[in-house]
DNA sequence: GACTTGCTCTATCATATATAGAACAAATGT
DNA sequence: ACATTTGTTCTATATATGATAGAGCAAGTC
């Protein structure tokens, strides 16, 4: 797992974390059962602080991605993870929604849109920047 | 122009009337030259503080949706909102891709994610919550 | 000339982000 | 058995962001 940090971002870096985490899994680098660094050696890799590790680990966990398992580790689900109920759905709908209105306020049409997310599904199962 | 503030949302409430204030020029509710209300005017309506329908408006210039004139008020951007530049496009992508990402851990495929925009893309254009 | 406009300034409060260090108790590895 | 590693919890600090509040300014509008 290559991991980039970007300090002079928006993105908070706990998310940042997050998401790369996010990406291996949906690459398929990260397979149910596969254990996460320990937030302290994680933090010393990444450079940064080990709650702030930890706090990614919590927000992975809340999301269901993965197991945090008290004095022992951290692990991707191990029994995998389900597919999106109605709700998850909404609530990913919901935060692509502003996107996507600027984009038609940007005079996108729907087609370069799909186009679009066609090519970031390609990128995130290639592992692509 | 129907504005609705959540006001338990983790989005602030800025940027949730300017993603409004976007849907309403993506459906063509908002059309260049027409005018906004006053800072004092929108606020008071809203319920919200002045300066924070001000950061709105500042939000909305910055991406150039909106022409701020100073001591005389705020229209949208009355020469058309011109098509997305190759950096709009990839910035959009960078924030449209976590979400995209999430979207097959959560095991939907390519085109349940199309299907789910193209949904979106209508029910921005019906105004449709 | 009165009113409205966006802008600026100071101020306060709450929350979020990030770092730091220490201590705890249980699981793990040898 | 013992030392190490683990995530958790606690206090603490610093910075940034979000939101509100009120006042005053200078220029545009009616």
């Amino acid at each position: 797992m290559f991991i980039e940090i970007e300090a002079n971002s928006s993105v908070p870096i706990y998310l940042q974390l997050a998401q790369q985490l996010i990406e291996g899994i949906a690459r398929g680098d990260l397979k149910p059962g596969d254990s996460l660094p320990s937030v302290r050696a994680f933090a010393a890799d990444l450079g940064m602080n080990m709650h702030t590790v930890n706090k990614a680990y919590h927000y992975l966990e809340e999301k269901e991605f993965i197991q945090i398992v008290a004095k022992s580790g951290v692990i991707i689900q191990p029994n995998g993870i389900p597919k999106a109920s109605e709700k998850e759905k909404q609530q990913l709908a919901a935060q692509i929604r502003p996107l996507i209105a600027e984009g038609l306020v940007l005079k996108l049409s729907e087609e370069e849109m799909v186009a679009m997310l066609r090519e970031l599904v390609q990128d995130i199962k290639e592992g692509k920047l």
